[in-house]
DNA sequence: TCAATATACTGAAACGTTACAGATTGCCAA
DNA sequence: TTGGCAATCTGTAACGTTTCAGTATATTGA
């Protein structure tokens, strides 16, 4: 008989990664015992627990994920749903970053679920959910009622939303204000005399659209701006788009005097559509962006932003599913995230 | 007895997800033969087998995951191994696009395995080999002697790189061709009769650090144009590190008239500096640099531009791993993109 | 002293899948 | 007729884990 031939107890090739059996080899205990004592189950004595612990450090085991998710259906797996065609950028990488560091020091792994346009944004969700390959859910581009929230709350499966919803419903979610960013920017705009302003929206039908648009109207009619309607493009419209459209815009006689944008990506777009008509940033107009990383005001000095952290919406958001998986009131798991002020140009390094 | 428990065989309630035994209830046969239909194994009559793929088909069987992976140590999972701190964001989302395009129509699930500065970058490998949480690795930042390749060698786990390596040793990669566009950036420098050149260099210690230089070293020597050493920082540096010592480079003497960036993060830095110093892009100095997205264009239009498409390399990345985990030869899974020419200026979108 | 009870541990079964080692049937050659 | 063989199908075991239903021993109360 070859001489590497596994026992059928505990290892003799030293080469196989141990099991709850090569444990109980070891310590000469049964498997349920090990199994207990390794999470802290009341009936087990002390002295066994301590000594099945120090075994199982010493040598290296860790639970065969296979194992314990067809045994209990628990996948360890959080799965982040992400649009491929509409997603920022440095949304995706943010989030991710976000999400693994909350991760990291538990046993859960972080799975990429992608949808593009022709898809129904139910269908990687209902995929999950049927196949139970996640414990939670992290999906984005949140709307008002949200078919994705509806199904995953009525499956009673824990997820969180980045982006709020309007349902009446109750769920984790982490949001950053957009009403707020929206009415800093036109009270910032309107403070250095500028009257007549035009928002670059998020997506119409996102929630936040919704909180944008109604920060900024309330703050004109706070501060007496009006508003020139720019209604022809979004954030998630092509760079050329909202450039050729921002140019349009900028030729009318009614143009704007100070721009909002939603987003950074945006931004260059329009600037790039304003000085192709002419125009000078800071003198005919000045602008307003949300942006998440520092590199608006590399492009143009004259630029305003306003910063969106969306590695802490990652964070926020792993948290939120974890602690509604781990039994927390999914009411105590939401969390809104104020914009920062509305920041100028400084200059950065030099001494 | 309730009159919903589940039965020995198949489902009365209907609620459950279908395994085998619901399948080998409903056609009538052993759950091995149903397994074997499934996969189309050749001593399975040809009519039990397309009975059984109907059945299956309609009452929309799926094989539970951990099943499957507990029998056979198949994970169907494919990770993503990523810098937490180093990576750019372009690269993050777009390979990310990439990778799931290619695994959409496949089994396989993408999880993110994330490390940071402070640990040693086999860390990650080493939990996915040695948990067995993967069938097969994608890795990035690859050195020419890169302990991560050689380990997943060794244990004989099917992995690929994005950038070659330099051991000797033959597995699945997919590169950019950074001599390439060192090479033609310097000729079109030249050709604009710039004689005194930079380079904004990759991470040093990583393979297309090399290449880059060399590229660069042998264009110039081509060329008869002379280099300016910029080694006090690399695309890994801040955006302000490379703002504050592009502005010390030009202020010397023997300032560039032409700079090579190799990420479009960097030359946002890298004009910031030049301006800082009073001198004007386009008049003073020309700058060629890679980008990843059509943006740079909009930054400056003086700025000359090299794509690279993250999200091929990622398809190229997720194909090329899959196919060794399908049993192609790895040295058939090799990738090379060349760069596109140099790209002026030109205006999108209008009319 | 005896039963009741608490304490510490255990084997067997089950989750859904695949591989192994048959079992059954029909057909053909000798 | 019989033996052999191909074509189809099947039960059992195993992967590693947790849960269920115990068992054995010591401790307690009366």
């Amino acid at each position: 008989m070859d001489r590497r031939t596994k026992d059928k107890d505990g290892d003799t090739s030293a080469k196989e990664r141990p099991t709850l059996k090569t444990l109980a080899f070891m310590t000469g205990l049964g498997v349920t015992t090990v199994s207990r004592a390794l999470k802290d189950a009341p009936e087990i004595g002390a002295e066994t627990r301590r000594r099945v612990q120090l075994v199982a450090k010493q040598i290296g085991y860790r639970p065969n994920r296979a194992g314990v998710r067809l045994r209990t259906g628990k996948t360890n797996v959080i799965s982040l749903v992400l649009n491929t065609e509409h997603e920022l950028m440095s949304f995706v990488s943010d989030i991710i970053y976000g999400v693994t560091e909350v991760i990291a020091d538990t046993p859960y792994h972080l799975i990429v679920t992608p949808y593009s346009r022709s898809q129904d944004p139910l269908d990687p969700v209902r995929y999950l959910v049927e196949t139970g390959s996640a414990d939670g859910v992290i999906i984005s581009r949140t709307q008002p009622d949200d078919p994705r929230a509806r199904y995953m709350l009525e499956r009673g499966i824990p997820f969180a939303t980045h982006g709020r919803t309007d349902m009446g419903l109750v769920h984790p979610y982490h949001d950053f204000d957009n009403y707020a960013f929206a009415g800093e920017a036109v009270r910032h705009l309107a403070g250095m005399g500028r009257r007549r302003l035009a928002l670059v929206t998020p997506p119409v039908g996102l929630t936040y659209y919704g909180h944008t648009v109604n920060g900024f109207a309330d703050a004109l009619s706070e501060v007496g701006a009006g508003e020139v309607p720019f209604n022809t493009v979004s954030i998630d419209h092509t760079i050329e788009q909202i450039r050729m459209r921002t140019a349009q815009l900028m030729r009318r006689d009614d143009r704007p005097d100070g721009i909002i944008s939603s987003a950074a990506a945006a931004t260059l777009a329009v600037v790039a559509g304003i000085e192709d008509t002419g125009l000078k940033l800071g003198r005919d107009v000045d602008v307003v962006s949300k942006q998440s990383s520092e590199l608006l005001h590399l492009f143009r000095r004259e630029l305003f932003v306003v910063n969106e952290n969306f590695r802490l919406a990652g964070s926020e958001l792993a948290r939120a599913v974890l602690g509604w998986i781990g039994g927390k009131e999914p009411g105590s798991l939401q969390s809104l995230s104020k914009p920062s002020e509305v920041l100028p140009y400084r200059h950065w390094g030099g001494q």
